[in-house]
DNA sequence: ACAAAAGTGTTGCAGATACACCCATGA
DNA sequence: TCATGGGTGTATCTGCAACACTTTTGT
């Protein structure tokens, strides 16, 4: 036997976030969720995902497979975690690479919402099909122990936005309220954003100066062109 | 088609990390690698590794075939990385889950080394089979950048150890040395270890305290049992 | 007594917080 | 002119790096 196992299935799922507002109107961290048509969890809520094929990566898998599943398209996915216990599907051996992503409102709204795609509020998102509440919960620690102001702002807001825009963000993610002159100043520290000259009329009030990020990005996994301390 | 997909393989490979000295007798980051019998990249040097069996976990699997390969029984790993790139192995597709682990010196030497199991330097290790110099690379940024007293000192030192010990742990990782009035300072503000009342005697100098380290870990990956902001 | 390493104190700098204050706009 | 949020200045606090200094052991 030159392989010696053959019968482990390999799949993806995304663990994606935006900001909605809640019933009462406040902006809070949500996901999409999917119903599952199929047995094992059959009718339940589930997180997007699916088999990987044969010659695609893992990151186009879950890119794919959101698409199909939710209609969602994020520009980038970050690796977050592999789980694979052996009795996580009831039958068969399945490892799930998971892929987390962030994206702006009106992305989020290209979700193809009904009868079987769902956003729910990150916080209270319980009950789902397999090791999935697990995984939310890891994904949702990592949002936010790891907020980065590049980060959030290239993909939770568009290409540019005010200091206020992105605070609201920080806020959201965070779930307490930030000093505007700290905030601003740590931002400018960061050397992540830069101004565009421009300005956001129309607001009824002092128009605040447009910002947009800088930074290649890729922080978070193997493939850095040029990873700290190197 | 209920599962569409089959021919994707699942293996682990472990990175390995112990401080030993080199030629010149500086302590420096070390790692095995075993070398391929088989054909893909025959001869050549690569991590520890194999396939996942049907019945075992992730970590079972590493934590097996790294004793297989080497016999060394590291006592946590932790998750890394999973690499998926379609074309990483040539003729068959491959998903390569990859563990890290850190071991004290004596355990190091419980590796059986010989014509193929061989511990090298970390930072000149190269050349090796597959995608693996890219994996060597990314878990030796992961060591330095989140290097943490309790953790180092739990996996590279004995039970207790003189806080001049897990200074020279650290330094050897980091590559610089370190005020030894600051790194005290800051070790005992982590709240990490904990005197242990005991003193190394026996060496020609004033006799260290000894301490151990505190916490049960788990803290890069799910499962953990209480993580930050929860 | 001396060497060597353990351990303490002190100072200066850098970043973060808190908060007072001024600025520009729409209504 | 006033309400609203944009934006600046500044005192204070906190943590860290640097380094001088004292203490305790073995030889």
């Amino acid at each position: 036997m030159s392989t010696s196992q053959q019968a482990i299935l390999v799949a993806v799922s995304t663990v994606i976030f935006a900001l909605l507002p809640d019933r009462r109107g406040d902006v809070r961290v949500h996901l999409p969720l999917v119903r599952r048509t199929r047995d094992p969890y059959g009718d339940q809520w589930a997180l997007p995902g699916g088999w990987v094929r044969q010659e695609e990566s893992l990151s186009d898998a879950g890119r794919r497979t959101l698409a199909e599943t939710t209609g969602l398209r994020p520009s980038y996915l970050e690796q977050l975690y592999t789980f694979g216990r052996p009795d996580r599907s009831p039958g068969q051996r399945v490892v799930s690479v998971v892929y987390s992503a962030l994206v702006r409102n009106h992305e989020a709204a290209a979700a193809v919402e009904g009868e079987n795609v769902r956003w729910t509020s990150a916080d209270d998102c319980t009950g789902l099909a397999f090791d999935h509440d697990e995984i939310v919960q890891y994904a949702l620690w990592r949002l936010r122990t790891k907020v980065q102001f590049a980060h959030v702002a290239q993909h939770f807001l568009d290409e540019r936005f005010s200091l206020a825009q992105l605070r609201g963000v920080h806020e959201a993610v965070l779930q307490r309220s930030l000093d505007p002159a700290n905030f601003r100043r740590q931002v400018e520290a960061s050397g992540t954003v830069v101004e565009t000259g421009e300005r956001q009329t129309g607001g009824r009030h002092r128009p605040p100066k447009l910002y947009r990020a800088v930074v290649p990005d890729g922080s978070a996994g193997p493939l850095r062109t040029a990873g700290p301390l190197a």
